[in-house]
DNA sequence: TCGTGACGCGAGCGATCACTCGCGTTCAAG
DNA sequence: CTTGAACGCGAGTGATCGCTCGCGTCACGA
């Protein structure tokens, strides 16, 4: 951000930019996410948004990074609030929170994760997934079923890019043979067959 | 393409427009992927990129189809010539022969797997998924530990796409924590216990 | 050898882009 | 009320873009 904004109008002004910037993504996608569309999609004079935005990728990037945030705090809420619980049922309620927050917004989702340049959406992504992983790997160290062969942080890691990999794909690409319960099956089979391979 | 080159000279040089686009991509990444830079780099004319390739997607889409293609090459081959055997021992080749594929060429792919909008990728992966996945639907349908709970194609989808993921971003993230026969025995380990789950 | 179509060229067109700047307006502190 | 800073505006700048077109060159069948 260029600068902060002070009065309340100004803050305002930022908000419909953000806004309107991530209408313009999913309306009109990425390659024409150009700063003048946004302004006036925002209507907003183009020298406005160079008051609080260094640059184009600037307000890109304020629009990924809250829909990232959104979905993590989603599954981190989910995972921190069943730590204590071990067995399946734990595996399926956090498939279940990462799927739903997949499919809260499914528009954005297609935009951000399919029409985006990944690099863009590296950080963002990786931040979420560390933090998830994270909460996996303590989770495993605490488990029962202790003297793992793979290290938690290895395990966490395979589980977390593979049930990722499922639910993003599931949610785009919703593939009519496998439903919703189905997909949540295949994880907790997936999960609990890998933990206790 | 607009139309067919018919000489020697000209064959040649949609080889080296093609062959520049990859170098451009490589070097300058997909922002600086100009239909100018490319003729340039290709040491031809812009007019002449127009001839054979109708705009500048299509270029791109040469270069893209060509890398996947290669990628799908590898793996369905080596799935191919290990369809009879079962066991461990066929998983870890099928996932050796995915990621040394996509070890092959590590700077086109971060480019084509992180750079590039995943649109443009989308229909060449799918076809590189939905290839494998057949593969691998077969091979789980005539396998011996039958009567299985998930049916074959499912089963597929979802290993296929564990699978496909962790290879990828072992690949791109090289984790220092995981080697390359701790990926592979993760990746049995992960298939071995959800088939038998 | 000649004629014809395939070929290759590159200046340049119209459009769009990200971004700036000078000016008028509004807010809030004193 | 005064005043200076924060704010918002939008025409405009220079650059770059994808792409075209008219012209000269070359390959090849007859």
């Amino acid at each position: 951000m260029r600068k902060a904004p002070q009065q309340a109008r100004s803050r305002e002004m930022v908000e419909r930019i953000v806004t309107a910037g991530r209408e313009v993504l999913v309306q009109h996608g990425y390659d024409a996410f150009s700063t003048n569309r946004v302004a006036t999609a925002a209507g907003v004079s183009p020298g406005s948004l160079y008051q609080y935005f260094p640059d184009k990728a600037a307000i890109l990037d304020v629009v990924i990074d809250r829909y990232w945030a959104e979905v993590a705090e989603q599954v981190a809420a989910s995972l921190g609030d069943r730590i204590g619980e071990f067995g399946p049922g734990m595996v399926r309620a956090t498939a279940d929170a990462l799927v739903s927050a997949l499919e809260a917004d499914p528009v954005v989702l297609r935009v951000v994760a399919e029409e985006l340049p990944i690099g863009r959406n590296r950080d963002r992504r990786a931040a979420l997934e560390r933090r998830v992983r994270e909460l996996v790997t303590t989770y495993l160290a605490a488990r029962p079923g202790s003297s793992q062969r793979p290290s938690p942080a290895v395990a966490a890691w395979v589980v977390v890019l593979a049930i990722e990999n499922l639910a993003l794909r599931w949610v785009l690409d919703q593939p009519e043979a496998v439903s919703r319960d189905a997909l949540l099956d295949e994880m907790v089979a997936l999960v609990g067959g890998y933990l206790s391979a």
